[in-house]
DNA sequence: AAGAGGATGCCCT
DNA sequence: GGGCATCCTCTTC
């Protein structure tokens, strides 16, 4: 069953993005129905949180989004090129976020496998932000996006990923952070070939 | 108004 | 394993 509302907008991020290990990520649209389970998360940690966007309330038109009610999206583009999916937590007003890093597909890999522009399943079909957004078909355009309505939404799936089957280490990418760079705030499900590689 | 740089991934060795 | 693609966003002049 979808995640409701009260799922995201509780306080802590950094469960929260361990939480969605092992949910389903279904996006539909135009009736191309892709789906796959949640393997690999990154929290960001709102205005106190250096590799934040919003770090030190930043507001900007691209920031606002994280500024609403958790349980929306937060799409933005990287490098001029790659649409980075994440899940905007807390209550209004607290910009806290989860990064989707990877997941392992699950339904439409036809359709994945057409974006992508790849023949056959391989791991890097969903592994990777910029990778995965690409095989679901998210881009900017949604960032702000109700994950309540029909076109990006989280499902429960009955599975529950034990803490110690969860990898922790730092983000990636993030060493402009200084000090916060190094929080464990990367999140991985152990022995799982779909997630990423980088770093 | 313009410039720098970025929550990366690809393609080539 | 390293360089480069590519363009939006934010900062600063």
């Amino acid at each position: 069953m979808k995640l409701g509302s009260n799922f995201y907008t509780r306080a802590d991020v950094v469960l929260i993005a361990q939480d969605l290990l092992g949910k389903k990520l279904v996006t539909n649209f135009g009736l191309k129905i892709t789906s796959g389970i949640i393997v690999e998360t990154e929290a960001y940690a709102g205005i106190t949180d250096r590799a934040c966007h919003a770090y030190n309330g930043k507001f900007t038109q691209r920031t606002k989004i994280m500024y609403q009610k958790g349980g929306v999206a937060y799409v933005y583009l990287c490098y001029g090129m790659h649409h980075l999916f994440n899940i905007v937590t807390n209550v209004q007003g607290i910009p806290h976020a989860v990064l989707i890093r990877a997941v392992e597909p699950n339904e439409g890999i036809e359709w994945m496998l057409k974006r992508r522009n790849m023949g056959e399943v391989k791991p890097n079909l969903t592994s990777g932000p910029g990778s995965l957004s690409k095989a679901f078909g998210i881009s900017s355009e949604h960032s702000g996006v109700d994950l309540q309505n029909n076109k990006i939404w989280v499902e429960d799936i009955g599975v529950n990923v034990g803490s110690n089957q969860i990898i922790k280490s730092a983000r990636v990418g993030v060493a402009y952070a200084k000090q916060d760079a190094l929080l464990p705030y990367r999140f991985r499900i152990k022995n799982n070939a779909f997630t990423s590689k980088a770093k």
